[in-house]
DNA sequence: CTAGGTTTTGAGAGCTACTCTCATTTCATG
DNA sequence: CATGAAATGAGAGTAGCTCTCAAAACCTAG
């Protein structure tokens, strides 16, 4: 998935190396991305450009552009759906769908912000002010949100393209996007597991209104 | 609201005239919209640039940016919210609130596409098509958002900053959008407030795997 | 209906994200 | 080490968008 909490610096589990070359453009990746947050966090996102980036990272500026579309990837690139998916897929076949959504969500999420929590919140933090990454994430988010269709689809038999399943999925994902952009906006306070968890609680079971 | 269907070019309800410099304005507004939404008609969206925008409106390219801060806010200006909060507010304090949604979306919708079922298509052919269009309405999407909370706030007695409420009306949000898409996508074949039915049947009731 | 103040407009310079092309360098392989 | 393939850099070009400043259009008194 994409959980905006979710850090995507290191890579997840790779064969040895495949070589000088290979190895060569994981650091440059790696050059960019480092630089971006490190410009990010002494200018803001606005005030940094492609051509800072570049030079910090000693490359070209064309370079930065080979390496990631826009410069909002640079900050939400993703390597993870395919994890994610197949956790998903993992789980027993018994479990109630929700449940397993929300457990997997939890461990995406937690396992993310421990690997790197400064990440985690500089990108949070991105999201809720800058609108064009907050859009960006958003497509990528529902690429991911079509990912859970086909799994949501497995699950329960129901067609993955159906009006309905992509409703759910993309209700879901409109719900995590707040539930981050909650976060950051009250300062990363708190824990954000439990956030998605009554996050998720009310996609399930709606607004409760008849409280306590 | 912004449903994405609603047309928007014709002007709600406004007192006589203000003032040639006034009505000049208006003119101008919806000189831009026109050359914009025939450009595009011919061109595609991309293939369009502000330059022949404001070369078809007969305007400087200046204004074209005076009136709109984004060449895909000329597309999906909305001037209609503040009418759709006060439908929302209108309904009875005991209608139940997803009813409450329903009926004025169906509304909202309805109208939109009788007032101009062209522009309704191209609206969300874009929204389909084009990211960046998709993105800016997202956007302004979860502005509705914010006064869908507000208005849920009020008849609930929950906080409208609440976790709760803004996952609940960002997933709402989100469905919604997903809806237009799903029209687009097939054509705009059948019945969109049909299909924004079964939508907010999903939203209302989670998906339904025990069926028939 | 004209003078003076306010808005609106146009012209144009400038910035930046992003694209494309082509020559040069860097790695891989036999 | 030679040959081919891939990655890089340099640079030109496009388009969206911002800003500034002077000219034009409108409004309002007198």
């Amino acid at each position: 998935m994409n959980p905006m909490t979710a850090a995507r610096t290191s890579t997840p589990a790779d064969r040895p190396q495949p070589g000088l070359r290979e190895r060569k453009k994981i650091k440059t990746r790696e050059a960019i991305r480092t630089a971006t947050y490190a410009l990010i966090k002494e200018q803001g996102y606005d005030a940094t450009t492609i051509d800072q980036i570049a030079e910090r990272a000693e490359v070209s500026p064309s370079t930065v552009f080979r390496y990631f579309p826009t410069k909002e990837d640079i900050v939400l690139t993703d390597e993870y759906d395919p994890v994610l998916l197949e956790e998903l897929r993992a789980r027993p076949a018994d479990e109630p769908w929700a449940q397993s959504v929300r457990y997997v969500m939890q461990e995406a999420v937690r396992t993310g912000m421990e690997e790197d929590p400064e990440v985690a919140r500089i990108r949070t933090h991105l999201l809720a002010q800058v609108p064009a990454v907050r859009s960006r994430m958003m497509e990528s988010m529902s690429v991911t949100g079509r990912m859970f269709a086909t799994a949501v689809a497995e699950r329960t038999g129901l067609d993955p393209d159906s009006l309905e399943v992509r409703v759910h999925t993309m209700s879901l994902i409109g719900g995590l996007m707040e539930t981050s952009m909650y976060w950051a906006e009250h300062g990363h306070e708190g824990d954000f597991p439990a956030l998605l968890d009554r996050a998720l609680d009310v996609l399930q079971n709606g607004l409760t209104v008849e409280n306590p």
